[in-house]
DNA sequence: AAGAACGCACGTTCAGTAGC
DNA sequence: GCTACTGAACGTGCGTTCTT
């Protein structure tokens, strides 16, 4: 049918379009794939994950250029339209007549869905609020019990965006521990992490040596896997304390711990040499944004050290040793 | 059908604090 | 003055559904 043809031809900019639904192949079948053609032919690649400087430099540029274009006058009534009902006709209008995605998109080689969203992100003036103090997160549980998971409403309310205020929201609907973690805790994580590896593994080896009884052998997991990503809702469900976010954190440092043990990292003479070799390698690499580190490459080449480990070492030698880190460019 | 919006799961980066 | 530990804001990527 068409739309096997089209996930065909996106293969090719998108290794694993197979696994992508069609609702959302059909919604890359129009604009998407000409568009990753032409980036072909001057041969520029398709690209993922956080967007580079030089990127959101060009949304900011291709923002500001359809706004002169048209006459809006600013990126808010641009991108939430709905925010303003007298003009929201108008610009719905001027957008279509000026051709919108298109001019969104310019330059840069990614779905425009994840564009938009990009610019939606940028220029909405409730995001980039900081943390939310105590009354917040009261009124937040407050207003939610009030009108559900109504988050334009809510926005409106305590002016934080609808996407931090949900996810602020997933984050504090039951109550969760803080502070450090018990024993029990943390063996109730343990056990979690081990029962989801488990379970990985018995579907990598169907019939092999897991399939009887494994429940009570000894688990043998490759070095490398332990990094894989791991099920963190389904983890939280088990922990049943603790937010998911909290649960991945504490598993890292489980895991560095206890993949550095003997190595004596703490040492200072290791500490320069691992901080030494870190710079080194980064270096070596010549990425020119921080999207561009293979941080599992990276932290293999060091010595097996986990990769969050090494990313956390690589924060805290940038803010304590780059003066002014936040106004310069990666590279 | 395009565009906009909602919802979930998980990744990355920034930041405060306890404790040596 | 440093690291380890903890917390959380901010971000991507998709499935899906509503609106225009």
């Amino acid at each position: 049918t068409d739309l096997d043809s089209v996930r065909q031809e996106l293969e090719e900019f998108i290794p694993h379009v197979k696994n992508i639904s069609d609702c959302s192949v059909k919604k890359m079948a129009g604009r998407d794939l000409m568009r990753f053609k032409e980036f072909k032919k001057q041969g520029i690649a398709v690209k993922f994950g956080r967007f580079t400087q030089k990127e959101n430099k060009q949304i900011r540029k291709n923002v500001e250029e359809f706004l002169s274009l048209t006459g809006i006058d600013s990126a808010e009534k641009l991108l939430y339209p709905s925010r303003y009902p007298n003009e929201k006709d108008t610009i719905y209008r001027l957008k279509t007549e000026h051709h919108f995605c298109e001019k969104i998109s310019e330059g840069i080689p990614r779905p425009w869905r994840l564009i938009y969203y990009r610019a939606r992100k940028i220029f909405d003036p409730n995001n980039y609020k900081g943390k939310y103090s105590k009354e917040e997160k009261e009124k937040l549980k407050k207003y939610q019990a009030l009108h559900g998971n109504d988050w334009k409403k809510i926005s409106e309310l305590m002016s934080r965006s609808t996407l931090s205020l949900a996810m602020k929201f997933s984050e504090i609907k039951s109550p969760i521990n803080y502070g450090s973690w018990t024993k029990e805790e943390t063996r109730k994580l343990m056990n979690a992490v081990e029962e989801v590896l488990r379970k990985r593994a018995r579907t990598e080896n169907p019939g092999s040596v897991f399939s009887l009884e494994e429940s009570s052998r000894d688990l043998w997991i490759e070095r490398e896997k332990l990094y894989q990503p791991l099920p963190w809702s389904e983890i939280e469900t088990k922990v049943g304390s603790r937010y998911w976010g909290q649960c991945k954190q504490k598993w890292s440092s489980i895991l560095t711990s206890k993949l550095t043990r003997g190595q004596e990292l703490h040492r200072s003479t290791n500490v320069l040499r691992t901080n030494i070799n870190l710079i080194k390698r980064l270096y070596e690499t010549k990425a020119e944004d921080a999207s561009e580190v293979n941080w599992d490459e990276l932290s293999n080449a060091i010595g097996g050290i986990p990769r969050a480990y090494v990313q956390t070492r690589f924060y805290k030698l940038k803010v304590s040793f780059v003066p002014l880190w936040k106004r310069r460019t990666f590279s």
